[in-house]
Parts: C-alpha cells; sequence; structure tokens
DNA sequence: TTGTAGACTACTGTCGACA
DNA sequence: ATGTCGACAGTAGTCTACA
C-alpha cells in the first residue's frame, strides 16, 4: 500500500469520527469537494499546506495525521 | 512566513544536524540537489511522499518534521 | 557547497456535470 | 452524500549549466 492511500484511509476515518462529509470538510478547509474523494481514495498525494489545511478543518494536529499514516504504513512493511 | 517557509528552516536545520550537504541528501532520498534547495528556502511545497523521503533520508519521523514544523508555525500566529 | 536560471514533464488541485 | 469523468491552470520535481 501506497502512502498517499494510507493517508486517505486516515483522512476518511477521522472525517467520519467527526461526522462531517466530504463537503462540509471541503468547505472549511477551502478545498473541493472532488479532491477530498480523491484523496481519501489515494489517488493524489496532499502537499504540506493542503495537509495544514485538513488538520485546521478536522481540528487535529498536521503532525498527528501524518503520525498515524507513518503507524499504519509501517505496521505493513 | 508561510508553511513552506517554515518547513524549510526545519529541513536545514535537520540536515545541518546530521552533517549531510544538500548533494548527499538528494542523493540518500532519491530528489533532486537543486529542489532540496528550493525547499530549504521555502520555494517549493512538498507532498507527503516527499515529506517521507525526506525523513527517511534524515533518519527521522515524517511526523517529527512535520511537528517542528507546525510547533513554530504555530509560534507566529 | 550552494543558489539560481530556464526548460521541461508529471501531477496537484479546481470546476461542472452526471450517475 | 459520494464516485467519476474530462478539461483545465498552476505547481511539484528533474536536469543541465554557471556563478
Amino acid at each position: 500500500m501506497e502512502i498517499e492511500e494510507v493517508f486517505g484511509k486516515v483522512l476518511r476515518e477521522i472525517r467520519l469520527e467527526k461526522k462531517f462529509s466530504q463537503e462540509e470538510l471541503a468547505h472549511i478547509c477551502g478545498l473541493d469537494r472532488t479532491y477530498i474523494s480523491l484523496m481519501e481514495r489515494g489517488k493524489r498525494k496532499p502537499t504540506i499546506n493542503t495537509i495544514f489545511a485538513l488538520a485546521s478543518g478536522l481540528n487535529v494536529l498536521p503532525s498527528s495525521l501524518v503520525l498515524a499514516t507513518e503507524s499504519i504504513f509501517d505496521l505493513e512493511s
């Protein structure tokens, strides 16, 4: 599994925990809804600025998104 | 100061701590030397995959790069 | 050893539409 | 509420070269 796929799973999990729709999250973060969809399915590799925007919208630390991603990623290898 | 500028400072600081030249780091990470230079000067916004590659080359956790970045970034605002 | 420039390719991120 | 498509603009990232 590629890094961006793991990140996508983490993103979706946290978004659902926070009870946001993709559209709500997109609006809060200033991103496009279809792009949230692409990221959650591992089709895009967000830049650091996008990671910060997502974290802000989800009300979590950017580093916690990355920590969750690397934890799952490391489990696999 | 923009996110990518803070990230650049963090990157340079850790690279120098580890006593790597830009060229050595670039080679280890599989990136271009001129691109390391661009990032350190805040001229580029790395994707999540690039952050993982840099962290691997520097022998630190990706999340620690982001944690250092957000810590400095939050100080300013 | 690093900064910078220019030219280039590939991909990030937007948008409108439809299932 | 989400996936997907196609078209698009902007930028990530490479490479060569020179100060």
